[in-house]
DNA sequence: AATCTTGAGCGTCATATGGA
DNA sequence: TCCATATGACGCTCAAGATT
């Protein structure tokens, strides 16, 4: 994306109102909206036709609805103990026991693909890939100002507040950054698993066939 | 070739969540 | 309770493919 289009986006979102944005249709065109959240479809499973006749949702009410489920990582995790070979999202350690500095190997089952933070590898059924641990090194645009003690003027409060907002957006814009990459693989895993869990649907029922067979032969 | 459609990715905001 | 972080939602751009 080039700087152009960052600056027009953020121009843009400023002149975004809330009011604006939570009357806003709620499919975009993306497809990451398209796809229903997990709360979204345990919602839709959960209740009944009226709330689809209404039509109009207001804000709290959405609210309750994309009531927040736990995170990506916790999920992951979670289906990892449950299930082996369902790789685990690791926090991220500056220091890894075993592995080198800001890298940390797992397995994920897709092909080759690499994001800004990582370069991801295919070894198989189950792939590895690597994961440098962000930098926390701060944009050369970012300038960490002096303590807030010895600010005075409104002005220099003024440009304090400008530097924490700036500090703010860029850690939220490497948040989100992360957030995305994280999901992807959430995704990732999900669909080998579904893949997994259909393979075995199919052993299971060729199992049952051959199994009738053997138990009712045919009498003609 | 021009226009439209679609999907992916990004930055930002609001808010839930969890740790200190 | 406060603060940092994670994540859903939104609006935007861009690229690639489809359609006219």
């Amino acid at each position: 994306m080039t700087m152009e289009t960052i600056e027009s986006q953020q121009d843009g979102s400023v002149t975004d109102s809330v009011a604006e944005r939570e009357s806003a249709d709620m499919q975009t065109q993306t497809g990451q909206n398209s796809i229903p959240t997990l709360a979204q479809v345990a919602t839709i499973a959960e209740t009944d036709e009226s709330a689809d006749s209404e039509g109009v949702i207001d804000s709290h009410k959405r609210r309750e609805i994309l009531s927040r489920r736990p995170s990506y990582r916790k999920i992951l995790n979670e289906l990892s103990s449950d299930v082996p070979g369902v790789p685990k999202i690791e926090e991220e350690k500056s220091e890894e026991e075993g592995t080198p500095p800001n890298i940390a190997t797992m397995a994920v089952p897709t092909s080759i693909y690499q994001t800004s933070t990582g370069q991801y590898t295919a070894t198989g059924d189950m792939p590895t890939y690597q994961i440098r641990a962000p930098t926390t090194a701060l944009p050369q645009g970012v300038v960490m100002a002096a303590s807030p003690g010895s600010l005075h003027s409104p002005q220099q409060l003024a440009e304090e507040a400008t530097r924490k907002r700036e500090l703010r957006l860029m850690k939220n814009r490497e948040a989100a950054k992360e957030c995305r990459r994280r999901k992807k693989e959430y995704v990732k895993c999900l669909e080998s698993r579904v893949a997994v869990l259909e393979v075995q649907n199919k052993k299971l029922i060729e199992e049952l066939e051959t199994l009738k067979d053997i138990c009712s032969p045919k009498t003609d």
